[in-house]
DNA sequence: TAACTGTATTAATATATTTAGTACAGTTAT
DNA sequence: ATAACTGTACTAAATATATTAATACAGTTA
């Protein structure tokens, strides 16, 4: 399914979040997609289950899957609704880089463009088929 | 000088190398300033003197100051020469901080002005004496 | 019932972080 | 030269975090 690094000083489990957030995100995975069992993905990438259902609870948490009992989990589209959390550290994430990015020397139309590509992707994986988080008004 | 979370799961020396890069960034710690020493700042936030010096270290590794043995550590503000591995480090990061925006519903329009937001404040705090990297052409 | 699924718990191990103590070398002022 | 500061290096111990291992329980599906 993908790649870690087993030895990056990042824990496993927090690549394996950022990994699903990323496909999910860009629509790879799409709403209501059955991901593999904790199990079968633990055997997949020869780690152990626990840290698999680490990284999903952690992913349930922030709202981007949900699992049943007995069934498996999901991919979560719904989203938007109490991410008002997520989206103030978010912010201020993206506040932090931004600075340290204009101090490195990047321009401001350099980092326009970041935003301009990443919303490109973003219609091209998705086929462009739900506009309204990036409308312009 | 600053709050440190001694209980986050984040590595102390982790929040001191963020914590005076937003200084330095922000001009707050101006050009060749002297920080404190390892051993006073140590005792100012009630930590190990070797944790300071990890992350006076890593401040150094990056560029963002310098230490010379016997005098102090001072604030590198010269920077702009051999950043590229960390500019591609930080357009990395934002692409993912981007597009995780965008997915949560914060508009394009929105992120802009997070760009121009930031810039202000730069040019506030730095007296917009160097406007070299905010030029948009 | 058998074979899946998520979830929980405990213990052991591995890795990373922090502390503690000591030491050495360069700077500065006395 | 001495005293008091500075950065730097090193080892050992302690603590915190991450990962594995093994087991168990409950819900789902065929």
């Amino acid at each position: 399914m993908f790649e870690l690094d087993l030895r990056s000083r990042k824990p496993i489990y927090e690549q394996l979040v950022d990994r699903l957030k990323q496909l999910i995100i860009n629509n790879v995975l799409e709403k209501d997609e059955k991901l593999p069992s904790v199990r079968v993905l633990a055997q997949q990438l020869s780690i152990n289950p626990n840290t698999i259902q680490k990284a999903y609870r952690e992913l349930e948490i922030q709202g981007y899957i949900y699992s049943v009992k007995g069934k498996g989990s999901f991919v979560n589209h719904i989203m938007m609704a109490d991410s008002s959390a997520e989206i103030k550290k978010v912010k201020e994430q993206l506040k932090k880089n931004i600075s340290e990015a204009l101090f490195l020397g990047v321009s401001v139309e350099e980092l326009e463009k970041l935003i301009t590509e990443t919303e490109v992707d973003r219609s091209v994986t998705r086929g462009d088929e739900d506009d309204s988080s990036s409308e312009r008004g």
